[in-house]
DNA sequence: CGCCAACCGGAGAGCGCTCTCCAGGCGGGT
DNA sequence: ACCCGCCTGGAGAGCGCTCTCCGGTTGGCG
């Protein structure tokens, strides 16, 4: 049906169709491209050469000129030493909050007609093959997703003069752009409603202490905590699988066992104190009230259902991609930051 | 430090390597890419001018004289209509078996230093993008994670003349590769561990039975059921998810509340089977056995953990990228199939 | 009616790389 | 001592595309 006329085996290219449709390579390529004003005419007669032809564009000779591959890459790193006994891809893609994330850059791009790539490094050897990559030209512009704090990816990606976006705020001050979450608002909320419920003995579950988010929770949370007279606020770190939170909650009703309220700093590891505490035999939440974070699946799926702390994490996400873009687009353009405010979900676990 | 001599602005080619080491853009490629003999003196200085002009490979440049990226898609695809009410990338991501997936390709494309682009086609639309995106030779081939019967991505792909593996059978003949677990033995070892823990009233909850995987684990337990005697075997359809492995649970001890033992076609659904009986007051395992499938993250979280039935996924996922790389490497070689063994996994749930 | 401007299509120069072809040099065999 | 063949490095031709520059045509205005 197509790829008749010339091209014996190979796939056609622009002097092919130029030839079939009797002008010349330039015109075929405009005409494509959708570039300056070409003859109604003629476009249709090219559009049937290039229908006739089966013709697509090679996107490396594209890119060889344009100095652009209309794609981005989507890094997910990881510091290793963080790595506990459970392997980092399964954490990464069990924990929901990825598949919003990528629904959300997706959404962005591929209206735009740009590809992501995903990458991960969760170690220093990918980091190093990763930078190597990337340098190639291989993406226009990276999203990183990183969640500790001595990455050296951010440095290394404004080092390599590397359009880029974080999905939260740098540990150290850097020249590039990034989307949040005010997460101590978010931390704010949990406190006002354990208060409100009018717990006592409030303590908290927190995440892996070296990730700013995880230490923003944690401040806000007990400074609002402190704001309404509560000047101790038991903690525990964990490092947001369901697994630590069990452990972290079984930690904290020993060493406080007249806890009525806790605040965990995921889902994921709210529904592992959930689980806890009922084994202990306490009532969620008429013995001890629990607020998690993120609202993800496993916040509806627990039982009872988490009330919640939710991050618009799709629009963030799709602000991500946005500022990547323009950014992609004028590489002169001054970094940018994007605060998201969290809200309350209320369900029944506090 | 690096960057100085020569390139004033631009990022250093071929070109100026050659000409900071004072031989022939020819040679430079030649030690780059280790082809051919090299002089060992004249290597090392041209490895020297790599480092000192901070030297980068242009990809683009590469690909469209070799005809090769070097780098390989997973698609995820997925049937338009099967989207109930959860988005499908919460599914996929969700499903702890991406990950296993993914870690076990990787390690296979990693050391080969070939890089891996995540896709997803979620509808009809996507999927015709998808298509052009793969034509446009952005890639070198294509493992395929498709999770229904009538994707027609497995044919587009063979008629592009892409290089491509399955993760499984496809629903029609067609000259791909593929990679499988003998679903139906999976099904066996499930029946005969209820058989041998004295279960009498057996119930199945299967997945999507547009899936050929659903088909075959459902007509597995059916044939190794009618084979001890049990000719009679109810079952209900769930796709794939906790909530309706608990509604599908809800569903069978309605209509059959004499149940002793249960094989659930995935452990996520087995989860919510396990949830459902809980909450109809049945012990599991004492009063109901249940048995799982894939031996996920989910079946060690559950309480009580799970039996269940593992495909060693990580080995598969692996497999395929062989395969893969194999076609890439010589077109010509004929389709492979390659069907792993399923392993019965024994915990507490049966 | 003539001039200028605006507009549109074609020619051709690369983008940075690989790879074939060729030339020169050296060693070994007769 | 000569010749042949192998081994190594250089020259140069593209890979398929975009985009600048140019030339020709047309329309509007003086």
């Amino acid at each position: 049906m197509s790829k008749d006329r010339l091209a014996p085996g190979a796939t056609p290219t622009l002097e092919h169709v130029a030839k079939v449709a009797g002008v010349s390579r330039a015109t075929v390529s405009r005409v494509i491209n959708g570039i300056r004003n070409v003859d109604p005419q003629l476009q249709e007669i090219v559009r049937a050469a290039v229908e006739q032809t089966g013709y697509v564009p090679n996107q490396a000779a594209r890119s060889l000129v344009t100095r652009r591959t209309n794609s981005v890459a989507l890094v997910v790193s990881e510091a290793e030493h963080r790595t506990f006994d459970d392997p980092f891809l399964g954490r990464i893609f069990t924990d929901p909050f990825f598949g919003r994330l990528v629904s959300g850059i997706m959404g962005v791009l591929r209206p735009r007609g740009v590809t992501m790539v995903l990458m991960l490094a969760e170690n220093d050897a990918a980091r190093t093959q990763l930078i190597g990559y990337l340098k190639q030209g291989h993406v226009d512009g990276v999203i990183l997703i990183s969640s500790n704090v001595d990455d050296p990816l951010p440095g290394l990606l404004t080092d390599a003069g590397l359009p880029a976006v974080l999905s939260q705020r740098p540990a150290k001050p850097l020249p590039i752009s990034y989307v949040d979450a005010a997460q101590s608002a978010g931390a704010k909320l949990a406190a006002e409603r354990l208060i409100a419920r009018g717990c006592r003995r409030v303590a908290t579950i927190s995440g892996p202490l070296d990730m700013p988010a995880s230490q923003d929770r944690l401040a806000g949370f007990r400074d609002t905590m402190a704001r309404h007279g509560h000047a101790y606020v038991p903690s525990v770190e964990g490092n947001f699988t369901q697994e630590t939170g069990e452990r972290a909650m079984l930690q904290l009703l020993e060493e406080h066992p007249d806890i009525d309220g806790v605040f965990v700093a995921n889902d994921l590891m709210a529904l592992g104190a959930v689980l806890a505490l009922r084994d202990a035999g306490r009532r969620v939440p008429e013995d001890v009230a629990v607020v998690g974070f993120d609202d993800s699946n496993a916040a509806q799926m627990s039982r009872p259902p988490l009330t919640t702390i939710r991050q618009p994490l799709e629009d963030m996400a799709a602000q991500m991609a946005r500022l990547l873009l323009a950014r992609i687009d004028d590489p002169q353009s001054k970094p940018t930051s994007v605060i998201f405010e969290p809200t309350l979900v209320v369900r029944e676990s506090a």
